[in-house]
DNA sequence: CTCAATTTGCTCCACATGGAACAATATAAT
DNA sequence: ATTATATTGTTCCATGTGGAGCAAATTGAG
């Protein structure tokens, strides 16, 4: 018996095989981040997003993640506690907080990004560069149509 | 600020694509398994091994599914007190138990992996026959080159 | 045969995570 | 202006999950 095997035992093959790719990409790489740099998940969600955007409030990450807010409370504290963010009130609104990553954030953001993009390269080196062009066509797709056909 | 524009950012565009549809496809579906079944997920990695195959050990299902033990005997034990499957002692090696999904487990899994295809049908519905093949041909053929590239 | 080493499955413990309720603040209604 | 409602972010609590270690049983070495 192998995985494999139940696998193509589904009546969802490409579902399954989008589960089963991004386990064995993803899961390897978020275990060492936390083995390594001490790093948890909801931390990484908002590393990801202070690196994208700055200025940021809790709040818009909940909605950008879709994750409940006591999570992304969690991460912004222990990150501003490691120093890889920074908090500051909101003049307008004392409730909010603006958020911003730190140069050290940035620089633990790029190393666990390479770390992914380098678990890509391994994953897809079987395949070609025509191959490549197509899957990430249909992939971008259907993840576009997201709001089409998410429950 | 929007989850697609981070995604497009960051420099693995096929594996955030890939853990993009997984989340979107499969995690609701999870959670509507383990609110309206009361099934969490060990529990069905067990059921889907042994709608697989009989005559099954709690240690194969470790080894095909990578699972801690305790995980895997936690899911067993509970399903057994459900009656979706059931344990007999192995005669010959007696720490062992022969795993077997019962009827009424059989008919649970079947209606979970339903839910599983209609949510891919909805995910997949913006592709032609054409892209579809395709895409399962991609994806396959990184699914079965894994051995060489998972860490 | 005897005792060490291995295997199987389980319990204890630590931790990550989500739901619900809460205090503080801002906004809306009258 | 005053009171009700909504929003932001937090803490408390319940639960799912994995690691380490445990007892029972089997296997192997001398």
């Amino acid at each position: 018996m192998k995985l494999i095997d139940i696998l193509d035992a589904t009546p969802f093959p490409i579902g399954y095989r989008l589960a089963f790719l991004t386990n064995f990409w993803r899961e390897p790489i978020l275990r060492k981040m936390e083995k390594d740099f001490g790093l948890i998940r909801p931390e990484l969600t908002v590393l990801m997003c202070l690196s994208f955007q700055n200025d940021v409030h809790a709040r818009d990450i909940c909605e950008v993640t879709e994750q409940p807010s006591n999570t992304v409370s969690r991460g912004v504290s222990s990150l501003e506690k490691k120093g890889l963010i920074t908090r500051s009130r909101d003049k307008i609104d004392t409730r909010r907080q603006v958020l911003n990553i730190t140069p050290e954030g940035q620089k633990l953001h790029d190393q666990i990004m390479a770390l992914f993009k380098a678990g890509e390269d391994r994953m897809l080196a079987t395949l070609d560069a025509g191959e490549l062009a197509q899957l990430e066509k249909l992939l971008s797709k259907v993840a576009r149509d997201v709001e089409a056909w998410r429950l």
